[in-house]
DNA sequence: ACTTCGATCTCGTAC
DNA sequence: GTACGAGGTCGAAGT
């Protein structure tokens, strides 16, 4: 990894075009070749970026670019898809390299499909009554989270999300269009099911007749391992 | 800015747990207080961070911590939601502090938000006669980007993407769909504009009355800016 | 190879 | 401040 701090300029041209006026920065390379710009601040996230595959080609001040003869060095960073990242050095404060060798792999434990895996054990957190049929019953157009039976026996499809939009009510209701074709589940109701579901997403389930629910992992969490709770 | 570089081991705790083995990495703490773990490949997006505001406390080898004493060099990077960033240094082989200041702000132009402008500003480019209602039209499930009225009076909803893909053609229907319970405005007609529409969404939208138009970004900046062109 | 979908999404912006 | 949609989304998992 280099680690280039300098005054630079720096124009992104690719999916959009950006610019970065004149300022004191960081340039990262990393050892795939992927190039990030960072500022002192705001995010993690770099103001600018280009990432592998691609062509870092350095010009020295003084080398002809386009038959112009450049002033300051200047880094060009092209894609294989004519993206284009031009970095202008005016001035290095500091370069350093580090050969900081393979990194052993992240290890994440999640909370996303862990809600699935719980309601599946316990449907009746969602509605008294509630058992499961099948997990990620299989349709046309995907699967379906689950797929239970309500209390009077009518078939519930269910969508589970971490956070609720609008989009997951429309995934449910291509589900819900396909289920209700097939005579042996139909009627088949929808259940919106989410940590948290965004007003919009909430009106658009009631206008189609889908029912939405909020759950808390936390609480949830705790009834799955209740001597946990004892104390 | 400071950079190290350093053997370590991270372990993050918050929406979800991570953990990372121990490695050698760049630890980039941002004078805003965020901190960022950096692998040298991959992505320009850091392995773990933490955003601000947070806390960082760093507990020197030998500091006694829960009652345990430390064998190492231990950074707690908690912010105000309980989330914390533990970082292990086993061996720092590089540190230093760079103040690099302010950045000017990123530049960006070709996004939808501009072209929303341009077209609300000449609304005449999408069809002859065409005026604006208003931007950013609310409804029960989200604002329409533009409603305009076309020359025989009718009220036109208008959606607004850089590229043209059926979820949008999904999201006007929407909008139609409410707007049109409305009698002070119905009937009200559909128009879908991007820059680029993929087939089928140019298929969808026919088949649903929705009209589509591909515009030139470029054209468009052009004739906002005539006097630009004679040159 | 391509597509779909989650994300510690992040980021801007309108209300 | 909150809510909502876009993103140079990225990245992973399944087809």
């Amino acid at each position: 990894m280099r680690l280039v701090i300098a005054e630079c300029t720096v124009d992104y041209d690719g999916r959009l075009t950006a610019h970065l006026p004149r300022a004191l920065r960081l340039i990262m390379v990393k050892a795939d070749g992927c190039v990030a710009i960072h500022s002192d601040g705001g995010a993690y996230k770099p103001l600018n970026w280009m990432t592998a595959p691609n062509r870092l080609v350095i010009h020295p001040a003084g080398t002809e670019v386009d038959g112009e003869k450049q002033a300051e060095d200047q880094w060009m960073v092209i894609s294989p898809k004519d993206e284009t990242l031009t970095i202008t050095i005016h001035e290095i404060h500091s370069d350093t390299q580090h050969d900081l060798g393979d990194d052993p792999s992240l290890q994440k434990d999640g909370v996303e499909a862990h809600l699935q895996e719980l309601l599946a054990v316990d449907p009746e957190q969602l509605e008294p009554g509630m058992s499961l049929i099948r997990r990620e019953f299989p349709t046309e157009i995907g699967p379906v989270d689950l797929l239970c039976r309500d209390a009077d026996n009518q078939v519930i499809a269910i969508e589970i999300k971490r956070r609720g939009e609008i989009d997951g009510v429309e995934q449910l209701t291509r589900y819900l269009d396909f289920l209700n074709r097939n005579s042996d589940l139909a009627p088949v109701r929808g259940m919106f099911v989410a940590q948290e579901i965004r007003p919009q997403a909430k009106t658009l389930a009631s206008d189609r007749e889908i029912d939405w629910v909020e759950i808390d992992y936390d609480e949830l969490r705790g009834i799955e391992r209740p001597q946990q709770k004892l104390f």
